[in-house]
DNA sequence: GCTCTACTGTTTATGGCATACACGATATTG
DNA sequence: CAATATCGTGTATGCCATAAACAGTAGAGC
């Protein structure tokens, strides 16, 4: 029923009665030391010590600006996400606009990869992420589809853009951990895959390996795109089946 | 280079040379007791320590068994997924295999939900990832796609029944902690987004609050077929273009 | 001006966690 | 039978989130 405090604090519901001494921090400062901590070492090394350490304070004075670690990691998310571009541009149609959406997003996402492990704790509340609901709905206006199809499908968009960048944090974690450029992580992978795999029991899998699929570096970006179109084609199926208004 | 020792003993690649007293645990029995406490208490439960006491044995034991708690929480994400079913079936073309092969992941993975908030370490390695990877790639013979497209396809598919199950696991999570239904969380995320935006800013979702979009309960079969039509539909066009073999 | 009071950042304490290490018990191998 | 590798355990370390008690600060009301 109620909102969380970070989400209070975040839509700026919360009243500061300046009664007691001036405060030394504000949330954007912690806010951007732990992206600080996060990029430097990881989602495993943002702790409110590490973080705390980072500002020069007492681990505890962070929390006269968040009620919890879950909290924080709430108006990390939103940090990441950052408000989104003014979406559609002028000569956009929907299909341009939502890929422009989704490829935003994912720019948006990948200066901070690390922060895709954070767990969801529910549909995003956060201001930012409000308004690039608004933006990916404002894209779909005119498409003829109905509020809930419209939400269905920038949640389809949404997840797919999660998932693929959230595959690059592994392999940059993986560079981090093992000084192992994302080449080499790869090919490693199927390395193992044939040791692991034979003929007999897996042929499909030794196609793959045949046609040296994990030899190929960087193939990030035509994933993505590939993905993207995909899922723009079977959007066009839909709203090509619907009378535009 | 190396695999990691998890990784090797699912694969029983690891030889026990039987020569001190004889282990009162297995692997199975540890990983079905780490099931127990998450599926009762959620992932964040799931602890060396509670997994321990649940076997009535000294947390130190299960060290005998696994390399590190990384290690098991692998183990997990491979049991939770199972062997896949035998795909495609007889009659099936590929889009009816993919199909299966998307449905079929989300009812294994929806008997423990709460495993998807384990962070993925890189591409699956394990025993049961490797058999739906091979399962899915001959779903997706005689499409004419290439070995990179093949794969592309499947991840996509994958990643939006990961996340579509994820989000399930956030109601869930809410349902616990919060002794509220389903209905009621969604309900609750529909009147907290009416209060803190108006109608100027965010037209769009103001539209979609009068739809009383988040007022309709269990639309989660109904979100997961949407999306899984959309992806088919997109690869659909793709296959349409190519020769078929 | 002065006092009251809400608020500040800090210190200290608690309980949980993963895991390194050393120990005595055990069962197979020579 | 003796040697040895492996078993399960108890103890200890260091990190974590966070509750509670405390002294200093600055605005509100007189």
């Amino acid at each position: 029923m109620e909102v969380p405090e970070s989400v209070e604090i975040a839509w700026g519901l919360r009243e500061r009665p300046g009664k007691g001494p001036k405060r030394s921090l504000s949330l954007e400062h912690i806010v951007e030391a732990a992206l600080r901590v996060g990029s430097a070492e990881g989602l495993a090394a943002v702790s409110m010590s590490k973080i705390a350490a980072e500002l020069d304070v007492s681990t505890m004075a962070l929390y006269r600006y968040v009620s919890s670690k879950g909290d924080l990691l709430m108006l990390i998310t939103d940090a990441v996400l950052g408000p989104p571009p003014p979406l559609p541009e002028p000569g956009d149609d929907w299909r341009q606009g939502v890929h422009r959406w989704g490829a935003a997003m994912r720019v948006a996402l990948q200066r901070h990869p690390w922060s895709l492990r954070i767990p969801i704790t529910g549909p995003g509340i956060m201001p930012n992420h409000v308004a690039w609901l608004e933006a990916g709905l404002r894209c779909l206006r005119g498409t003829g589809l109905d509020a809930d199809t419209k939400l269905a499908a920038l949640l389809l968009v949404n997840g797919f853009v999660r998932t693929e960048v959230a595959l690059l944090a592994d392999l940059q974690d993986a560079h981090r951990t093992s000084q192992v450029t994302d080449e080499e992580a790869l090919s490693g992978y199927g390395r193992s895959l044939a040791r692991l795999t034979d003929a007999q029991r897996f042929p499909e899998i030794h196609e793959l390996l045949e046609a040296r699929v994990f030899d190929k570096p960087g193939g990030e970006d035509d994933e993505f795109a590939f993905g993207m179109e995909r899922i723009l084609d079977g959007l066009t199926v839909l709203v090509a089946q619907k009378p535009p208004t």
